[in-house]
DNA sequence: AATCAGGGTTCCCTCAGGGAACTCACGCTG
DNA sequence: CAGCGTGAGTTCCCTGAGGGAACCCTGATT
């Protein structure tokens, strides 16, 4: 995304944008969750140049997000999530459900989640990982955190 | 973010990130959901060009995640989440989360979450809507939903 | 040896972002 | 009532990142 280096805030948001935040980074890794993992796949499935792709790629490897390993003898490389990558996609299912809810009008929602512990097709809320309530962000405080110097 | 529009594709990642993925857009919206809610304090706050920053609030008013109102008998305004943009607030709780995670280091996270139901400090954790268990990237299948055809 | 395929580089061009100065409407002050 | 201050933008130019398309490189395959 970024002009500006945003990484330097006392922000965690403001970092992970870093890591994050660039154009068609979100829809890079939103490909390779889904399981399309190989260059060309993910060229042609998003549209986006191949310049513009190396860069992200090179630098979602660089942040541990991704990792990038051979698959063939020839020079044939396959990128996959690592565990910090998991998790970073939690922003991308949390941005599905809004744009389900938000955005898919008519037709409903393009893909479905379907969770494995019960079977269901669902979605993800929001819980408190204190007492389990809803936890969304109007039923939160902002507080200074020991992190806080700039 | 984007020179490309996404929001034609049939993906609620995608179309998520038209409204929200413009680079500074995550940041304002952060600054307006922290209570910054003037053209002046958010600019001084990021630090972002001001042509910049009257484009995205309008985009995000356009979009219904803001309203502008007027709080002064002279021509003053304000930006106040709606209702979509409160819910939308959520991927930066999770994107909080992560950075709080992963990229804090030693000095931990900058700001903490106080939950108003239990008063606790805490995080939000991604939970099924339907049986309540843990529900990460990992967990689930992706499947083909109603509005898929592009 | 020629071909093929995946995975990138390189090049140029355009348009969005940065920065700073300017504007405008309204209230306040002397 | 002239001038000043303030919030909220506009306008201008300049630079650099993204788009597009062509090119390259390496190691199989025929």
């Amino acid at each position: 995304m970024q002009r500006t280096q945003f990484g330097d805030m006392a922000c965690s948001i403001a970092r992970t944008l870093d890591v994050f935040g660039e154009p068609w980074t979100p829809l890079v890794l939103r490909d390779v969750w889904a399981g399309l993992t190989r260059f060309d796949q993910i060229q042609a499935d998003l549209g986006i140049s191949r310049k513009v792709l190396t860069e992200r790629l090179n630098h979602l490897v660089g942040q541990g997000v991704l990792e990038r390993r051979p698959y063939d003898r020839r020079p044939r490389y396959e990128y996959v999530l690592t565990g910090k990558g998991t998790e970073l996609a939690e922003v991308l299912m949390v941005m599905a459900a809004w744009g389900d809810k938000w955005l898919a009008g008519e037709a409903g929602p393009p893909v479905l989640h379907r969770h494995h512990a019960c079977g269901h097709v669902s979605r993800a809320e929001l819980r408190c990982a204190h007492c389990g309530e809803a936890m969304g962000p109007g039923d939160i405080d902002l507080l200074t955190g020991p992190g806080a110097a700039a």
